[in-house]
DNA sequence: GTGAAAGCGCTAACAG
DNA sequence: CTGTTAGCGCTTTCAC
C-alpha cells in the first residue's frame, strides 16, 4: 500500500485562519459557523467554501468555554458489558439529540472512589450527568448534589440526597418473582446476588427475605454480576439444597444454566433459575429464563426528561420517578421437585 | 423524603474565585490544582481546603482551550449493545488511564452519514479518535485523514488510506472456520451475513466464496449483526438446504440457535452452526458455539499504541497491524447429516 | 450586514 | 516560591 505521507502536522486552522483566508472578521466566521442568519448569504457561502477547503473545525473546547456549555451530557456507567444499560443509553440519546445534545459515555472499573473521580472529572466537560447504577457512597453523592449542574441517579435511591433519582421498583418485582416461585411449590431459594454496593442487590435481596414471610427460605452470596461469575456460583448454590436458584440478573443467570448442564441438572425439572432485566437473550437461552421486564425505554426517557428539565433552569423536583417491572414466566421455572 | 432544597444554583466557582477566598493569585490556585510541587505545603494545603468547602472544580473546556489537550480520546462505536466492543475498550481504557487520558465513548445510529457525524464533532474535543467497526466511506475516512489529530482506524481496512489501521484477519479465520466445515463433510452453507456496509462482513463472504473451491457452495443474506436478526433469518438458511449456518457473530449465531431449537432442529445433528467474536455466553450457550476468537487484548492494546504515538509526535507507520484469530470448535458444528 | 474588542476559565512564561 | 500578564479559540455586545 502506498502511504500518502503528506501528513503535513499543520496547524489546527481556527477562526482566524479562515477569516483571514476568506478576507472577513473572525466574527463573520463565527455567525456563519453557528449558523446565524444575519449574514449575507453569497458571503456565508464564500466562508463555508473557505472553511471546507480548508478542513475547519471549531475546537469543541473554546466553544464550551465561550459559550459556558459544551451542549452535551455525560453518561457514568458501571459495565459497557452489559447490554442492559446499553438500552437506557439508547433511549436517553434519541431524547438528547432532538435537542442538540451530543451523549458521552465513560465506564468505571467498579470501585466506588474509581467512580466518583470519573463522574467528577466528566462534570468538568459536560452539562450534565447521568450515573447509572451508581455505587458512590452518600457523601460522595451530596458533593454532586452540591455542583451546579445537573446530576441524575438512575436505578439508585439514596436517602437524604438531594438528587433526582429513577428507580425500577425491584423489590415489588423480585416480590412477585417469589410469589411465583412459592405458588410452583419452592421452599427454598438460593440467591445469586450482585455487587454488595449496589442499591439494586440489597432490594432485591431484601425481598427476597420478605418473602420469607410466605414460606420462601433463601441463603444468598455476591458476585459480580456476570456469566462467569453465574457459572462459578452454581456448586455453591446447589450446595444450599435450593430448588430455585435466584440470579441478580440475566447475564448471571446464564451462567448458572450453563453449569447446571454440564452438570446434568435438569432445569426446570431439578431446579428452577431466574434472571432480571430480560435482555434480548432471555427468550433464547434454553430453556428461555423466567425474569424480570425492566422498561428500560421509559427509563431512558425519564433520565433526559429529569436532565433536560434542571438544564432548561426548572427547580428540581425532589420525588424520585418510581417505574414498574413486570415478571416474564418462560421456561427455566417450574413446579419444585419434591425431595 | 426531605428535600434539601438549597441547591442554590450559585455559579460555578473559578480559579477567580478560590484566589481570592484564600487570598492568593489565580496562577497558585491552578498550580496547586494541577499538583506542581514548586508551591509551599502550607499555603497548597490553604488553597486546597478553601477549593474544596468552594466544591471547586477546574473546567475541562478552560483547561483544554488552555492546554491545547483535554488528554482525552475518543472512541465511536456501532453498537453499545455487542459486549465484544466493550473488552477492546476496556483495553485501551487501561493503556491510556496509564498515561492520564480519559477514555469518551459515543454511539451512532450505524448510518454511514450518521457515524461520520458524529466522528466529526468529536474530533472537536478530543485529542485523538479510535473508530471501532467504521463503515464511513472512503471519502470521509480521507477528510479524517486530513485532520491534525490521531484518528485510529479499529476492524476496517480501507486502501488508499492515510490512517492508521488494525485489523484482525478475518479473511483467514473464516478459511480456516470453513475449512473445519468441509472436514466435517459440509458442502452447503448458508452465511447469515452482517452490514453489506461493514469491512469485516465483506472479507468474511470473500473467504465464504473462496471456500467454494474446497467444495463449499455457500448463499448469503445480509442482517444487523444482533440476536434477533438471526433469529429471523433462520427459515431463509433453512430454505437453502445448507447443512450449516455460518453467521456473522455470535450474537446472530445465538438466535439462529435459539430458533433452531424451536424449530425442532437438532444442532449439530440436523445442522450445524458457527459464530464470530467468541464472546463469554458463547461456551454458555448450548451446546456451546464454535466460533473465531478474536483477540480482543491486543486489538485494544494496539489501537492505544498507535494513537499514543501519534499523540507523541511520532511518524504515523503505514502498515496495517494484522492480528490472528483463531478458530475455536465448541459442540455447535458437527459431522453433515447425510441427505 | 460586518468588524473591533472584550471575555469565557485556565495555564505558562516571565518577573520579582 | 508567588504574582502579573498574556493568550488558547470562540462568541458576542457594541459601534459603524
Amino acid at each position: 500500500m502506498i502511504s500518502h505521507g503528506n501528513r503535513m502536522p499543520v496547524a489546527r486552522p481556527t477562526v482566524r485562519t479562515v477569516a483571514d483566508a476568506a478576507g472577513v472578521s473572525t466574527a463573520t466566521v463565527s455567525r456563519v459557523m453557528s449558523g446565524v442568519a444575519t449574514v449575507d448569504p453569497a458571503l456565508a457561502e464564500r466562508v463555508r467554501q473557505v472553511a471546507n477547503e480548508l478542513g475547519y473545525r471549531p475546537s469543541g473546547a473554546a466553544r464550551g468555554l465561550a459559550l459556558g456549555s459544551q451542549r452535551s451530557l455525560g453518561v457514568v456507567m458501571p459495565d459497557l458489558a452489559n447490554a442492559h444499560f446499553h438500552y437506557i443509553v439508547k433511549q436517553m440519546h434519541s431524547g438528547a439529540s432532538e435537542h442538540g445534545y451530543r451523549i458521552l459515555i465513560a465506564d468505571h472499573s467498579g470501585d466506588p472512589e474509581d467512580e466518583l473521580a470519573t463522574a467528577r472529572d466528566l462534570l468538568g466537560y459536560v452539562d450534565g450527568l447521568v450515573l447509572l447504577s451508581s455505587r458512590i457512597r452518600v457523601e460522595g453523592l451530596r458533593w454532586l448534589a452540591r455542583q451546579s449542574r445537573p446530576v441524575v441517579l438512575v436505578n439508585r435511591l439514596a436517602p437524604g440526597v438531594d438528587l433526582p433519582m429513577i428507580v425500577v421498583d425491584s423489590f415489588h418485582a423480585m416480590l412477585e418473582l417469589c410469589s411465583h416461585l412459592v405458588q410452583l411449590g419452592h421452599r427454598r431459594a438460593a440467591y445469586v446476588g450482585g455487587s454488595a454496593l449496589a442499591w439494586q442487590n440489597l432490594e432485591r435481596w431484601r425481598a427476597i427475605e420478605a418473602s420469607g414471610a410466605f414460606g420462601l427460605a433463601a441463603t444468598q452470596m455476591n458476585s459480580d454480576g456476570t456469566v462467569n461469575a453465574g457459572y462459578a456460583a452454581t456448586e455453591w448454590a446447589l450446595d444450599q439444597e435450593a430448588t430455585a436458584i435466584v440470579c441478580f440478573n440475566d447475564l448471571t443467570a446464564f451462567g448458572v444454566l450453563s453449569r447446571l448442564r454440564e452438570l446434568g441438572v435438569d432445569v426446570p425439572g431439578d431446579v428452577s433459575v431466574t434472571g432480571f432485566d430480560d435482555l434480548d437473550l432471555a427468550r433464547h437461552f434454553p430453556p428461555g429464563l423466567t425474569t424480570v421486564r425492566i422498561p428500560r425505554g421509559p427509563l431512558g426517557d425519564a433520565a433526559w426528561d429529569r436532565v433536560h428539565a434542571l438544564l432548561a433552569g426548572e427547580p428540581a423536583d425532589p420525588e424520585p420517578t418510581l417505574l414498574h417491572a413486570e415478571v416474564i414466566v418462560r421456561g427455566s421455572t417450574g413446579p419444585a421437585r419434591s425431595n
